[in-house]
DNA sequence: ACGCCCGCCTGTAAGC
DNA sequence: TGCTTACAGGCGGGCG
């Protein structure tokens, strides 16, 4: 559920509630969670006393700037949340890291499908240890490309579009979600194998990546019927109010009133609309 | 290189 | 009502 938009609310969140913050304490019983590390304990005495110096996103992760040079790493995965609260309110069940900050006030983790994970690493680390983030694709929100660079690494790929944008190495952040609606809003299938657009599908596919994700993030995400997906402070997204075919099956397009389409595509729901996108 | 499927998890909801 | 099954989609990995 969180991709790029959702993980991109979070960390503006993030900029104004945690960065300047000096950590006191860190209680961390998920051991899955800390899945990268010997033990929790490891995890623990890498973050006691250091000060937040920044948050940045690449992708769907979030890194966490410290003044003791290392970074403190968070992928949200499909259930994991970051929650801003104070040391009295009541903690939720699966809440697997409690970070309280000398200042006041504790920034916590909390995950029941256990799909994502914190870990601490060194900048150097980043591209060698830990592949996933170093053959991330380029972040369509922080370090766009020119629509010709784009064509040209999407011309050389024989791949479907869909999985093409959901492809991690290839373009950094895209879900399940925005995958079809930015489809959508360029008018393509899912299955148009990606070597075969022109010049100008090229041109409305990239612009749709770019304004698509735009939007959501002015929207503050994407919160679904699960309510999975809520922000620093617990508030939900309204971007969902806007999705133009995701999870609108058998509804009528707002485009031409055709039914949206419902599919299976590489295990995966997907959603369409077989007037609009050919 | 790509398509396809599994495993990892839990909460929710549909189906019998 | 209560049990079983399917589904949700993040990612890595394995196989053809």
């Amino acid at each position: 559920m969180p991709e790029l938009p959702e993980v991109e609310t979070i960390r503006r969140e993030l900029d104004r509630e945690v960065v300047g913050k000096r950590i006191k304490s860190v209680e961390a019983s998920g051991e899955r969670t800390l899945r990268r590390h010997k033990s929790p304990k490891e995890f623990v005495a890498k973050l006691e006393g250091a000060k937040i110096s920044g948050v940045e996103r690449r992708g769907k992760y979030l890194v966490f700037k410290l003044d003791t040079g290392d970074l403190l790493v968070c992928h949200l995965g499909m259930s994991g949340q970051l929650r801003k609260e104070q040391a009295k309110d009541p903690v939720a069940d699966h809440t697997h890291v409690v970070i309280t900050f000398t200042q006041g006030g504790q920034l916590r983790f909390l995950d029941p499908r256990t799909f994502g994970e914190m870990f601490v690493t060194t900048p150097d680390e980043l591209g060698e240890a830990v592949p996933e983030l170093a053959d991330l694709g380029f972040d369509p929100v922080e370090t766009p490309l020119s629509w010709t660079a784009f064509g040209e690494m999407l011309i050389k790929r024989q791949t479907k579009l869909k999985a093409l944008l959901m492809d991690q190495k290839f373009m950094a952040g895209l879900g399940n979600i925005y995958s079809d609606e930015i489809l959508f809003a360029a008018g393509l299938r899912y299955d148009r194998p990606a070597n075969s657009l022109s010049t100008q599908e090229i041109r409305r596919l990239y612009r749709s990546v770019v304004e698509t994700l735009h939007d959501a993030v002015k929207y503050r995400g994407s919160t679904l019927a699960d309510q999975g997906y809520v922000d620093l402070y617990g508030k939900t997204g309204d971007y969902a109010e806007h999705h133009k075919v995701y999870a609108r099956d058998g509804l009528a397009c707002r485009r031409c009133r055709t039914p949206i389409q419902k599919v299976r595509f590489n295990s995966r729901t997907t959603y369409y609309c077989p007037q609009c996108q050919v």
